[in-house]
DNA sequence: CTCCATGCAAACACTTTGCAATCCG
DNA sequence: CGGATTGCAAAGTGTTTGCATGGAG
């Protein structure tokens, strides 16, 4: 609802148009915060409530709503470009959990990344601005489920 | 060379035959040790030595190669698939630097995650098996060429 | 009224698949 | 030999582009 306000207004100041459409595709990522919807996923809803959009205004509003702040790309590499909201007050990306098993993503939202970046500042001087950091693993439910499993079946 | 016999051996222990394609894609692959080509430009590269070699081959080979160790899949998100060579000792994936400015990747060969990942175990209970790490900035000569830029510029 | 944005369909790039021929073991 | 592997071409998939129409400013 804040949002919407914005986005009215940024696009203005970039010189882009207001149009329904964009401001459809924002409301569908914005009511699935938390989850990591892919480009069709996000035509899939949009169609739910503005069944006349084609996917070309799709694919051409995500890269639009990145550059101004709103969302982020995020990959799985699951063959698909997937999105997840950029919250107000958020600096940079968070990071992800996969669960090899269950697949289940969970968001890390703590950073803890300052003193390596300081160190490879130091020791490449490289200036780091973003990173894009994925753990896997598996998730605490699986893992007991793997240990159950394993002591079962240990031998005498 | 040392890595070559073993992949007869590995393969073998899979299941898997041996052929003249599976060692030639691995040969192009440490051959370009540092790199992180495309699975079209390691295509290419094998045509070299092998004119008749079909991209579908390739197609099937790489996975194969991966899941025996010999390589990573890595991805820079240019639209394809990059694989680098997995190097003998090497317990995890490194981390890559990706200047925004002059496109220049460099790896870090430091892990430095060992705390983070120790901390996500605790407050998660998530336990990672490995990760995939890319920090986006400026390498040390796009930032100094920038700064540089930027002290001209400056005004009284 | 002027362009930017949209919808549609065709075009793309990378990757996968089906199938007969081929080669490893 | 028998089945895995290969080469070829066709098929897939997610995404992009060209173009005429439509709508924002």
């Amino acid at each position: 609802m804040k949002q919407k306000k914005d986005l009215s207004q940024l696009l203005r100041e970039k010189g882009y148009k207001i149009t329904a459409q964009r401001k459809a595709v924002l409301d569908v990522v914005e009511a699935h915060d938390g989850e990591h919807l892919s480009s069709q996923e996000i035509y899939d809803l949009v169609r739910k409530k503005f069944p006349e959009v084609g996917v070309a205004t799709i694919y051409r509003t995500l890269p639009v709503l990145e550059e101004l702040g709103f969302i982020y790309a995020v990959d799985f590499e699951d063959g698909c470009t997937r999105y997840e909201l950029h919250r107000t007050g958020q600096t940079h990306r968070h990071h992800h959990l996969l669960c090899e098993r269950c697949k289940k993503i969970t968001e890390v939202e703590d950073d803890l990344l300052e003193e390596i970046e300081d160190k490879i500042y130091g020791n490449y001087g490289f200036k780091i601005k973003d990173h894009r950091v994925k753990f896997y693993g598996l998730c605490k439910e699986c893992d007991n489920k793997d240990n159950k499993d394993n002591n079962d079946g240990f031998d005498t």
